[in-house]
DNA sequence: GACTATAGTGCAATCGATTGCATTTCGCAC
DNA sequence: GTGCGAAATGCAATCGATTGCACTATAGTC
């Protein structure tokens, strides 16, 4: 890169002092129009860039938010879940349009809780997006104590004293199997891992769509999987072996919804026709497949830009509440 | 976060001088063992992290990555198109396992060209890695002419004097092709823009097949496309309409290929039974869908990972040239 | 013409870490 | 006990930009 100007370089030419340069550039009501006019000119001819950690040292700033993503191998999740990076994608939009830059980290499994530090204390960050709350509640709560600057994606747990912002997986997991009930449909196999604050409240609210119908779910229609590892073809084959039976599935994830599918037809399993499949998530994908998947969309884009702006409102100092982001029904071919 | 602890502080903790402490974080041989030991303990006693824009503006150096995803939004794309995204997956994934950080940054269309420059310049980012050439040779051969420290992904362009990795477009155009003309297809519709360089090579492939074969590929069989717009499902339905015959769909990349299934399908075709559909990419859904998507895999997780190594290899001041990572037919239930 | 606000500029300290060079400390030989 | 080289440590300049304060023009007032 043709080599870099410094601020004294550029104030040499210009005849004035850096301190004027400075003002210059940030437009300061210091300075008078014709010296500003002058100086910017002869910025942009020599090429002048300002050097961000030079800024950045003295401002005690960074202009950029961190987003981590923390996986959770066990679960099967990896960063190539479609969801995660349609949240980065919505998220890097987002800042971009703030002038904010991103800086990505996957933390590995070791790096874990010293990761989202490290980028605030750094000094890399000036804020923090994290998504997803996967067993690391306590975690979360001990950095909500220690600083204002994070935003987290996740599911609304009561004792949470941080910004979450989710959508409502109670009410989203409600109409996927109203929805479903409301078809006729009274069997429903639930997949998906507990273990996942977001999917116990996505199952709370299946619970809910049965009692409200009158009925009661039965506990045997659950199916433990993580957030699609390849492990669910099989183990649906599995049940479907077993014999155990069902007309409908709720699947906690898009992913997980659509290896369902794949699997119930492997079996010559019929989608709608035998069996109904509801996702979660609204990705992509589920608008362009056969049969297209019927699912809660919970708004990646602007969940992402939510974050980003709840962030940027912290970092001023403002006072902050969670969000829970409505979800809606996306009704399509698989039910 | 309790309150950034500088390195003058420490020292004054640790009875030393904090050219002492530097070295000591830096394990330099010049401090004796012991003092080293005892400061690392104090400094993780205080919780001290060492403050990134301070080492970077002395060091001139920023230990990060900058990635580049320019989008043209004419042909459609979006940053959530899967491929991309998946990309950006792999490259976070590569450059935090070398200890880099990534900033990520998807420049609107104004800004373009300025992007790449100014994460540089403004030492935000050692090096860079962009994502596509689409429509940008001539600014890329600038860049390159400028500075080493770009990777770029795409399509080996013969006139580019930069460094580029990408998959072996033509031959991997030639794998999908000469496969249904196997099957015994014949006349293979061709869906991708033609514009953009990857694709441009895969076509070529796709006519190299047919030569190979002893056929010509009819110019009608063409259907220009960008990168999976929603405009694709109607394209199509709208060929079928026209009465065009083909008994084959050859796709520039997984999504189209995905979406072209849903169109046929919807239209009533079977796929693979009336026609057979091969896209490019293999994206993670592809294993996924019914029919589980023939496809030619580019390995997006090795790409990343070596356009991390290289661009690191660079930084160094190695010498290092562009790259062609093999493809491979990967043949599912779509043909 | 002297005098005081006020608008513009410059001076120099500062942000936190690194590093060449000077200085101290230590071990060992004589 | 003195001397000497090597091993440790400290001093101070430096990276590039920002900013409080001091200073100099300039305009306006009497």
């Amino acid at each position: 890169m043709a080599k870099r100007i410094t601020m004294a370089e550029l104030a040499r030419a210009a005849n004035v002092d850096t301190s004027t340069v400075s003002r210059a550039l940030n437009d300061s009501s210091l300075v008078k129009e014709e010296t500003k006019r002058h100086i910017l000119s002869i910025a942009s001819d020599l090429g002048y860039v300002i050097h961000a950690s030079a800024r950045n040292l003295r401002r005690q700033s960074s202009e950029t938010i961190g987003l981590v993503i923390p996986l959770v191998p066990e679960s099967g999740q990896t960063i190539s879940d479609p969801f995660f990076l349609e949240m980065v994608g919505a998220v890097a939009h987002a800042a971009s349009q703030e002038g904010y830059d991103l800086i990505v980290n996957v933390p590995s499994a070791e790096q874990q809780d010293g990761a989202e530090q490290r980028l605030l204390q750094t000094g890399r960050a000036d804020g923090l997006i994290i998504i997803g709350q996967a067993g690391r509640t306590e975690f979360l709560n001990k950095l909500g104590k220690l600083t204002e600057r994070v935003v987290v994606w996740g599911g609304s747990v009561p004792e949470a004293n941080y910004t979450v912002v989710g959508s409502d997986n109670v009410r989203g997991g409600e109409l996927a199997v109203e929805h479903l009930l409301n078809r006729g449909r009274e069997r429903v196999l639930f997949v998906g891992d507990s273990a996942l604050p977001e999917v116990q409240l996505r199952y709370e609210g299946l619970k809910k769509a049965h009692r409200v119908a009158g009925l009661e779910h039965d506990p045997d229609l659950i199916l433990p999987e993580g957030f699609g590892g390849k492990s669910t073809f099989t183990d649906l084959q599995r049940v479907l072996d077993s014999g155990l039976e069902f007309d409908a599935v709720f699947a906690a994830s898009d992913v997980l919804a659509i290896t369902a599918i794949h699997s119930l037809q492997a079996y010559g399993k019929h989608v709608p026709g035998d069996v109904s499949v509801v996702g979660y998530d609204n990705i992509g994908q589920a608008s362009i497949m056969t049969p297209a998947l019927t699912t809660i969309d919970q708004h990646i884009a602007d969940g992402g830009r939510i974050m980003v702006e709840l962030l940027l409102r912290k970092l001023t100092g403002t006072d902050v509440r969670s969000r829970t982001n409505s979800t809606e029904l996306v009704v399509r071919d698989s039910t």
